[in-house]
DNA sequence: TGTACATCAGTGAACGCGCGTTCACTGATGTAC
DNA sequence: TGTACATCAGTGAACGCGCGTTCACTGATGTAC
C-alpha cells in the first residue's frame, strides 16, 4: 500500500496525538497553568525529553488543544444556529444538540470554559480569536434569515456574540450536571431553553 | 483608648489581610492552582511557615478570597439591577456602574471570572454558591418591579441568572479593554448596552 | 502596680521530592547511488 | 536489489532549583493574683 506519510512521520503524529489526549484527560481536574510536562509524558508513557520533539512548552500544547477543541465545537455551534429559530420546537432541538455534544466531548468543553479566562495568556488569546471567528460566522448565518431584515451588521454581531456566549455557558452548565441524574440535566436544559426563548423574543421585537 | 481587639489579634488580622492582598495581586497573572505558598509569603515578606498560622492551604486562601471578591461585587450587582429597567437611559447607567466597579476592583473581577471555571474544586463550589445567592437576590428584586406581573418565580430566577451572568461577562470584557484606550472601552460598553437592551425587550414581551 | 506564668504569631533550619531543561546517545527509518 | 550514509523520534542520566511541610524555637502580648 502507498502512504502519503512515511512510517516515521505516522509514528510521530501518533505520539503527538497521544500527548494531546493525555493532556486533555489530565486537564479535567486541573488547569493548564499547573499542568507539568513530566506529568504529561508519564501519562503517555515516554521519557520527559520526548515532549520537546513535539511542543516548546505546555503553553504551546495548550494552544494546539484550543484548535482541536474549538474544531469540535464548530459543528455544534453552526448546527445550533441553523436549528435555532424562534419556534419552541427548534429551540428544543438546539439545546438537545448542545447536550449531546457535551456528552460526546466533555473534556473539550471543560478545557475551553476553563482556559478562556485561565492563567495562560497565549491560550486565552487563541480562544478569544477563535470565539470571535465563531461569532462572525454566526453573524453571517443570522444575516441569511428573514428575521434579520432591517438589522445592521453591527447589531447582528452583537446578537451572534450573545448566542455564542450563551451556548458555551449552557454547555458548561451541562458539564456540572451529574450524568447519572437525568432530572438535573433536564433542569439545566429547561433554563437554557427559556433563556434562548427570551433572547429570541428580544430579537423578534428589536427595533420594533 | 479601648480596643475590642488586643494588639496581638489586630496584628494577626493585618498579616492575614496582607496575605489576601498579596495573593490577589499575584493572581492577576496566574491562576490559583499554580499559586505557591512560598510565593505568597515572599510577597508579604514573612517566613513560609507563617502561612499556616492563617490558612490550611492556598485553596483555603482562595475560598476566603471568594468571600472578599464577591462581597465587593454585591453592591455592583444590586445597584445594576435596581438601576436597570427598560429605558435606554437606565441601561446606560447600569453599564457605567459596571465599568466603574471594574476600574475600582479589577483584581476581584479577574479572580472570580478566572476561578469560576478554574482548577480548584473548593473555590469553584464557593463561587457557584455565591452566584446562586446573587441570582436569588436579583430574582427578589425583580419580583418587586411592575414589569414582573404574571411572571412565575421560576421564570424570574431564569431571568435573574441571565442578568448575573451577563454582568460578569460584561465586567470581564471591560477588563480586557486597554485602560488607556477609551475607544476600546466605549466599544465594550456599546455591546453590553445593546445586549442588555435586547434582554429587556425579551423580558417586556415574555408571554406577551 | 508588680510579678510569674501562659499563650501564640512568626522564625529559621532541615527534609525529601518532583520539576524543567541540557546533553550525548541509540537505533529504526529514509535516501542516494 | 544492495550498500553506505543521513536523519531524527525517543532515551536516560544528570543538573540545579524551588516547592510544601515538619519541628523546636523565640519573644512580645495577655492573664491571674
Amino acid at each position: 500500500m502507498s502512504h502519503s506519510l512515511g512510517v516515521r512521520q505516522a509514528q510521530k503524529q501518533k505520539t503527538r496525538q497521544a500527548f494531546l489526549d493525555a493532556a486533555l484527560g489530565l486537564l479535567a481536574e486541573q488547569s493548564l497553568s499547573s499542568l507539568g510536562l513530566r506529568e504529561v509524558t508519564r501519562a503517555v508513557g515516554v521519557a520527559p525529553t520526548a515532549f520537546y520533539r513535539h511542543f516548546h512548552s505546555t503553553a504551546d500544547l495548550g494552544v494546539t488543544l484550543v484548535e482541536e477543541a474549538l474544531g469540535s465545537l464548530h459543528p455544534m455551534i453552526s448546527g445550533t444556529v441553523a436549528t435555532a429559530g424562534d419556534s419552541d420546537e427548534r429551540i428544543d432541538r438546539a439545546v438537545a444538540l448542545i447536550a449531546r455534544h457535551v456528552r460526546a466531548y466533555p473534556a473539550h468543553i471543560r478545557f475551553i470554559a476553563r482556559e478562556r479566562n485561565g492563567g495562560v495568556q497565549q491560550v486565552r488569546a487563541a480562544i478569544a480569536e477563535q470565539m470571535d471567528r465563531f461569532a462572525d460566522e454566526v453573524r453571517a448565518e443570522l444575516a441569511k434569515q428573514a428575521e434579520s431584515d432591517g438589522w445592521s451588521d453591527d447589531d447582528l454581531l452583537m446578537l451572534a456574540g450573545l448566542y455564542v456566549d450563551q451556548m458555551l455557558m449552557t454547555a458548561s452548565a451541562f458539564l456540572e450536571a451529574d450524568p447519572d441524574d437525568p432530572d438535573e440535566e433536564e433542569r439545566v436544559a429547561r433554563v437554557a431553553r427559556r433563556r434562548m426563548r427570551l433572547i429570541s423574543i428580544g430579537r423578534r421585537n428589536w427595533l420594533g
